[in-house]
DNA sequence: ATACATACC
DNA sequence: CACTGGTATGTAT
């Protein structure tokens, strides 16, 4: 429930005040009370491990090991330093957004968002503590001051795209990953530029937005990198192992895109806090983790990532959610049912998809988070089948609780890809935790 | 296949 | 007045 510094922005201001404000403003509330319960069930993980920790003998260590020295040795194989990786980053990018639209907003603390939430701040805001993923009531009584503007998507989807096209003369292939955030390869750039000095390559784009770079041998890497030197700054790795092996000796393994909060909490709690440390548990790790977390953790020591920026198939779900103020009689709740319906099925047609499996996610005013599917035979994008299978997931919710009424406060639906059913395997480079990836055949 | 948790922006 | 919404993936059953 703390302030969560892991990004930038926050060097020198005062956490303690900071903590006591949101926890002030939190305490009792319905929300924090879950988070309590989420933080309990963390802790029993972490007992869990502990306890199995406890039932691994020394010589087993000591196999497993060896075992994980051959797996690193496989990776090892695979370090590639062929491919120059840049991971792109648009600092405060809806605030910048703002700021270049009303100049006024730039030397006052200001946010994108509402009073429930904010997507993010911008950097006179952030001396205060206020950042994203913060509800507005908060910030405001972090910062009175704090100047809230309304999120307006299509503006940053349309600045989005124009950095895009400029992005795109780097590398054709290039991989956006959010509006903005995107990898590039531009190895064949690079090549085509002669006499290009690559210690101080430089993307020029006429938007003004500050951005972030990181350059490196792999997208692990490269994202790391991106985050350093904030704001509008860039940090190359140096194309070898040894610089490679440097970077990561001390790189807190919160850095690495994809250990959270959490996992990093399982890690901490075996004295695992850098890179270095997965490496010198290695033993441990193996035990306690499935193959392809553990293989993971190997690679993220090794300094080793993906090197293939691509695409992404085709798209696995799509989703639509909504929260309210308290809903609990079944004519609502059914209501607010079929609403989403209509809206999940508007979205499916704009893209020309069909659903096969749906799911209805429900949140409690507790916060409880309940997820019910139900898988048809055949895909559809017909709002009336969606709603009737939908319909009975949430009448089933609802008589469980009964007599209580079920109380909530989202209601949300998505629809999962139909398998096709002529799917071959195919050996993926990299992932972030899978080993495999499933190749789909074309529509 | 289903449920739930974690992670990312 | 008030703690999001969208997508992917890992883990467990």
């Amino acid at each position: 429930m703390a302030l969560n510094d892991n990004k930038a922005g926050m060097g020198n201001l005062d956490k303690e005040r900071i903590n006591k404000v949101i926890y002030e403003m939190s305490k009792g509330s319905k929300y924090y009370e879950n988070e309590q319960r989420k933080e309990e069930q963390v802790k029993a993980k972490i007992a869990a491990q502990h306890k199995q920790i406890q039932s691994f003998d020394a010589r087993e260590i000591e196999k497993s090991e060896l075992q994980a020295d051959a797996m690193l040795a496989a990776i090892e194989e695979m370090r590639d330093f062929s491919r120059t990786i840049v991971h792109i980053d648009m600092d405060a990018f809806y605030a910048a957004v703002e700021m270049r639209d009303n100049p006024s907003l730039k030397n006052i603390p200001m946010a994108v968002g509402g009073s429930a939430m904010l997507s993010t701040s911008n950097y006179e805001a952030r001396r205060f503590g206020v950042r994203a993923a913060m509800p507005g009531f908060i910030a405001k009584k972090l910062c009175p001051d704090l100047v809230i503007v309304p999120t307006n998507f299509d503006k940053y989807r349309q600045v989005s795209k124009d950095v895009k096209e400029i992005l795109l003369q780097y590398d054709p292939n290039m991989c956006p990953m959010s509006l903005d955030e995107a990898y590039l390869d531009i190895t064949q750039h690079l090549a085509e530029r002669k006499n290009f000095d690559a210690e101080q390559k430089t993307f020029r784009t006429a938007d003004g937005e500050q951005r972030m770079f990181g350059i490196a041998p792999n997208m692990m890497l490269a994202k790391v990198c991106s985050d350093f030197n904030k704001p509008n700054g860039q940090y190359l790795i140096p194309f070898n192992r040894q610089a490679v092996m440097d970077f990561v000796k001390d790189l807190p393994v919160r850095k690495v895109c994809g250990i959270g909060r959490v996992s990093c909490s399982m890690l901490g709690a075996m004295g695992v806090v850098t890179c270095s440390d997965l490496f010198r548990k290695r033993g441990l790790l193996l035990k306690l983790y499935s193959a392809i977390s553990f293989n993971y953790f190997l690679r993220v020591s090794a300094g080793v990532g993906s090197t293939s920026v691509q695409r992404g198939d085709d798209r696995k779900s799509m989703s639509t959610e909504r929260t309210f103020a308290e809903i609990n009689r079944p004519a609502e709740l059914f209501a607010k049912c079929y609403e989403l319906c209509e809206a999940l099925v508007e979205d499916l047609k704009k893209e020309n998809l069909k659903g096969k499996t749906i799911t209805l996610k429900i949140k409690t005013i507790k916060y409880i988070v309940r997820t019910k599917a139900h898988s048809l035979l055949n895909a559809t994008q017909d709002v009336q089948l969606l709603y009737s299978t939908a319909r009975d997931l949430l009448r089933t919710e609802i008589r469980l609780c009964s007599p209580e009424p079920l109380r909530l406060r989202l209601m949300g639906k998505s629809r999962g890809e139909q398998k096709l059913p002529f799917g071959a395997v195919k050996p993926k480079t990299d992932g972030r935790h899978t080993l495999l990836n499933y190749f789909k055949s074309p529509k």
